[in-house]
RNA sequence: GGUCCAGUAGCUCAGUUGGAUUAGAGCAAUAGCCUUCUAAGCUAUGGGUCCCAGGUUCGAAUCCUGGCUGGAUCACCA
């Protein structure tokens, strides 16, 4: 039992028997004591003073002293207006620190028979461009979360939904057809998405120089927009492929394997996985039939020309298409069959999907159609809607080259970890590839935890022209703190000390040491409370206040350099068991510590 | 126009289930600290009408109302 829930049970019980009173233990707040006070914990007691009837200061030495009394662990108290800040004696302290040491997967909760079963959906990338960093911000979320939620002890099935049909994907096949002089990858060099993406913005610029010889022809600019003779047989292409052409269908699945397998290298370097991939191509016309029964049930109606859709209106919203006059598909009705398979197949509680937050008005839509058309699970969809990533000139346009690309951005991060590694030369000894993987962990370490620290659902700013520091609240820093502990740990080994397994609890310990303590205690916490708000950036804000306390202490105390063997012991206890948390903590954000950098 | 989200230091961000007459980090600036466990570190200094105005109460960056600013969205697109 956590201290903090020995003390309300004995505060409930201060109440009574001081005051007369039963309370709930809401109205119960320990917080951690404030740096410039003197404690470990603090009691607030201003929600008790209608129960004493007395005034702050003599309320909260009342409680002080029933406290003290009944908890052997509390050394003293001090009260400071409405404020009771209790000291907690050391050997408790390191008692903590030794549970957290002798915990295996300190701070995760164990998968156990009839866990919660998650399924998560995120990067559902196009197959007409390579990926950006508005990509990397959804598979990072995604990923980390997914981490988050297994040691939080679900079981979480990752999957992604690849938009590989539709007109964008035609619009780089025939930009391919007409320019593309049968390039490939292997004739070019270039990796496949990059080389279909280059296509597709060249569509883009032969779309418009077309439409502006229209526009002088005299057209009007409405009227010229629809009537680019490239795009009259790029909507032609579609409809070919939805017949089942053989030529078209055959030059689509070549080009989507091109982009398919540059993916596949994006991944891998950006280190995120999936369990299971789905495709648009199988799944588009999936939900028809669910509408259509929908419609018969009477949930749904039909408009005179044929289309189907759902009145929200007393919900608050609008009507929404369902099916169009011709009887085909539109995403909301995909997104309603492939939310039935999996709700059917995998028998999953809960249903995440990571898209942006330019979406919300979909997934909300989503949510009621599905309870409209009966489904009990329609409130277990979940939306992770996270903003946008901005670029000090404004919003990223594929189209218009203002992009950071996703393979770009990852290569010059490497480039800038091995050139730092180089200046500070910290890596001798190593060999070619040792230091290769530190400049890769460094490199994307730095990129991961720049973008996960922020509060997922806000917009964030990336300026490519200031690259990625690795100094002050970085990733780097965080794993520099890592390298040095088992550095130190290394050399207490090397000189042929032992590290022992448990610290004496008999020991006097520093304000500092028992603060680190405290924020280890914290750490099962901060990952439940990360789970429940599928939030990696109060990991990353954890992990961040861990590593500045630890190197404060770093700085002032020795380690292996102290004399007294119990506190050398403890130290280094204390330092392999935040290194622990350190590279776990980084671990639920998909990011890798090295052991020296 | 309707709906949703955001607004905290020059910049990037924490802090938001209401708590300490003193709102925190980092970057940038300035000044220090490497014959001692990794200086990708540590220390110090300066930097704020927590968008504005009201309200709720012992107490508001945090909750409520109204406004201002920015973003997203409201397709027989995805």
């Amino acid at each position: 039992m956590s201290i903090e829930s020995i003390i309300k049970s004995k505060v409930i019980e201060a109440i009574k028997v001081c005051y007369g009173q039963d309370i709930d233990d809401k109205t119960i707040q320990i917080q951690k004591t404030r740096r410039e006070f003197e404690g470990d914990l603090t009691l607030v007691v201003f929600p008790f003073l209608r129960f004493s009837k007395k005034s702050p200061e003599d309320t909260a030495n009342e409680l002080g002293n029933f406290l003290k009394e009944k908890i052997n662990c509390i050394e003293d108290f001090n009260v400071v207006k409405g404020f009771l800040n209790l000291l907690i004696d050391n050997t408790y302290w390191i008692s903590v620190l030794n549970q957290a040491v002798a915990t295996k997967n300190y701070g995760f909760k164990a998968l156990e028979p009839g866990a919660k079963k998650v399924m998560i959906e995120y990067s559902s990338p196009n197959t007409n461009k390579p990926l950006h960093l508005g990509h990397i911000r959804n598979n990072l979320l995604g990923y980390s979360v997914a981490q988050i939620l297994k040691a939080n002890g679900y079981e979480v099935i990752k999957v992604n939904l690849v938009n590989d049909r539709g007109i964008h994907i035609c619009k780089s096949m025939l930009a391919w057809l007409r320019f593309g002089g049968g390039e490939t990858p292997e004739s070019t060099g270039i990796k496949g998405d990059h080389l279909v993406g280059k296509y597709y913005v060249k569509f883009d610029q032969e779309y418009k120089k077309e439409m502006e010889a229209l526009i002088a022809e005299g057209m009007d600019a409405d009227e010229a927009k629809k009537q680019v003779s490239l795009l009259l047989e790029a909507q032609e292409m579609l409809r070919k492929w939805e017949a089942g052409d053989v030529e078209v269908v055959a030059l689509w699945r070549k080009m989507n394997d091109w982009v398919l397998a540059g993916f596949d290298v994006t991944y891998a370097k950006m280190g995120v996985d999936f369990d299971k991939v789905y495709f648009e191509s199988n799944t588009y016309k999936k939900g028809k039939a669910i509408v259509e029964k929908g419609l018969a049930d009477g949930v749904l109606y039909q408009k005179d020309t044929g289309s189907v859709w759902a009145n929200l209106e007393g919900d608050g919203l609008d009507h929404k298409l369902l099916l169009r006059d011709d009887g085909t598909s539109v995403y909301m009705t995909q997104d309603i069959g492939t939310a039935y398979e999996r709700f059917n197949e995998f028998k999953i509680d809960e249903h995440i999907y990571v898209v942006g937050n330019e979406q919300n008005y979909h997934f909300q839509v989503l949510s009621l159609v599905l309870g409209k058309l009966g489904y009990e699970w329609h409130d277990k969809i979940q939306h992770l809607s996270y903003g946008m990533v901005e670029l000090p000139e404004g919003k990223m346009k594929s189209r218009e080259g203002t992009v950071v690309d996703a393979d770009d951005l990852m290569d010059e991060m490497v480039n800038t970890a091995r050139d730092t590694s180089n200046e500070l030369g910290k890596l001798e000894g190593y060999s070619l590839e040792e230091a290769e993987d530190v400049y890769n962990k460094v490199a994307m370490g730095a990129l991961k935890y720049f973008i996960l620290k922020v509060d997922p659902k806000k917009n964030m700013m990336f300026n490519p022209k200031e690259s990625i520091d690795f100094n002050g609240n970085t990733g780097p820093f965080i794993q520099y703190t890592y390298a040095r502990i088992q550095s130190v740990l290394k050399k207490a080994i090397d000189s042929g000390m032992e590290i022992p397994d448990l610290a004496s609890d008999k020991l006097e310990i520093s304000v500092k040491e028992s603060m680190l303590i405290q924020l280890i205690a914290n750490y099962p916490n901060i990952i439940t409370e990360a789970g429940d708000a599928t939030s990696p950036a109060q990991v990353a804000n954890y992990v961040y206040d861990l590593v500045k306390e630890y190197n404060q202490f770093y700085h002032d105390f020795p380690i292996a350099k102290e004399e007294n063997v119990d506190l050398r012991f403890f130290r280094l206890v204390l330092s392999k068991q935040i290194g622990e948390i350190i590279k776990s903590g980084m671990s639920l954000l998909g990011i890798g510590v090295p052991e020296r950098m």
